[in-house]
DNA sequence: CAGTATCCGAATGGATACTG
DNA sequence: CAGTATCCATTCGGATACTG
């Protein structure tokens, strides 16, 4: 009667609302393989099946739920640099276990 | 010239096209969390938020994909039941990791 | 019980053009 | 350079109704 209502009983749900997009862990991936930050160019080359406009709404989703940081820096041309917040970060163990399994059963 | 075309150097990105799913993770996390096959209608209570169609749709990609084994039993009325492959099996680590990091930062 | 069929709106994807 | 804006096609997802 008084209870919470109950979404669901399973933790990995809430996370999929941070990484379940189509190209998040992706993402995220490469934003881990380095401590350098990377330029939206750099980024869009690495990806290269992710148009544009998609890579550009996963950012800003990202970073809404302070996962990335974003930096703008106002030269000619203009210099953009994502990078991982401390937040970001901690999906470390996760992304390095969804690369390993990979590896092993998949390529 | 005679290279084969990279199409991607992240690994995760074949990972993705089998649990890349808006429910995927969540229905093998359930079929994982027993060694009972589960009855349609239990994964479908069991995931309230789910719609009918949708389930069914990815429990048959993740037959397809050779994750999830879906065996039917032609008695009155019909029964069905979803359990996980030796491959779906395999995915164990990265479903712990995944709940586990969830557990941890998102409850 | 475990679906399929249908309809529909939302989200996604891709190409192209334009801008501070 | 790093976007935004627009258009358009395809896919996805949810609700409802029907079936062996």
């Amino acid at each position: 009667m008084s209870a919470k209502r109950i979404v669901s009983m399973c933790p990995i749900e809430e996370l999929l609302v941070l990484i379940g997009g189509r190209w998040k862990p992706v993402i995220l991936w490469w934003l881990m393989s380095t401590e350098k930050p990377f330029r939206f160019k750099i980024l869009r080359q690495s990806m290269p099946r992710i148009s544009q406009k998609v890579l550009t709404q996963q950012l800003r989703e990202l970073e809404r739920d302070g996962l990335v940081k974003r930096e703008m820096f106002p030269e000619m041309p203009v210099r953009v640099e994502y990078s991982l917040t401390a937040f970001g970060r901690k999906l470390r163990p996760v992304l390095e276990e969804l690369d390993s399994w990979a590896r092993e059963y998949l390529l």
